[in-house]
DNA sequence: GTCATTGCAAACGCTTTGCATCTGT
DNA sequence: ACAGATGCAAAGCGTTTGCAATGAC
């Protein structure tokens, strides 16, 4: 199923950077692309269960969306303009693994984000 | 400046379980003591602050706290009940330093939680 | 008495939902 | 014609804030 949805794939596709979904909807928008809030939310929610954008949560609560790749990764996240590199971790995922296995904790998973500034961001 | 807030601290300190500010207020409110919501969450940002206590955002985007050690450290997290046990992680703080610097991102940060289902929580 | 803290209710920001309309097949 | 997608406005939910009342020293 599509329509603005194929709009809102592409523009997020076109971005190597976490977006939010008011950022991804005043883009559109600005861009001339009629569409609504509550699509923007809709979609990309259909596009995270469908596990084709990545989410994740800023400090603030908010939700910040991005295309990617389908295998399990991590990010490297610049804290400045959202640019995102996907890294694998091998190590990390053992090593996740083995402390949960450690402490009797079964059904293991783990979140990992590395931040910081991009060489293409300003000093301050 | 103390007064309710050592009540707040104090029902943190009897738990090793990330809770969230709605959760604190009934428990206190429910144990009998009086006690704002504003006043919990006022708290509860005044001890993050601080550091005195760990913050981290579910999957929905509600905020949990944390009683926690002052040094870095890291979360196993039971998503059941959110017993929490703190665990170090050298190998990982140099993993991220490392990943960031080769991608050329200074000023590197981290998160890193670990989940699974603790060995007190029934299978489901 | 002074100044920070508290409590309540109102305001906020992000997200979701109800519902009527529209679109694609 | 039908099932699903859309847009809008309203509702939801966690969190924050304005302000008057209260409490600590």
């Amino acid at each position: 199923m599509t329509r603005q949805r194929d709009t809102i794939l592409e523009a997020l596709t076109a971005e190597d950077a976490f977006r939010s979904a008011q950022e991804l909807y005043a883009d559109l928008r600005s861009a001339g692309t009629p569409i609504g809030l509550a699509t923007v939310y809709r979609a990309l929610q259909t596009l995270a269960d469908a596990g084709d954008v990545d989410v994740l949560r800023t400090e603030s609560g908010e939700a910040l969306y991005r295309r990617c790749g389908t295998r399990h990764h991590h990010h490297l996240i610049c804290r400045s303009c959202g640019k995102t590199v996907e890294v694998a971790a091998d190590a990390v995922e053992r090593w996740a693994q083995a402390v949960a296995r450690r402490h009797g904790f079964r059904d293991p998973a783990h979140t990992v984000e590395v931040y910081g500034i991009c060489r293409d961001c300003p000093e301050s």
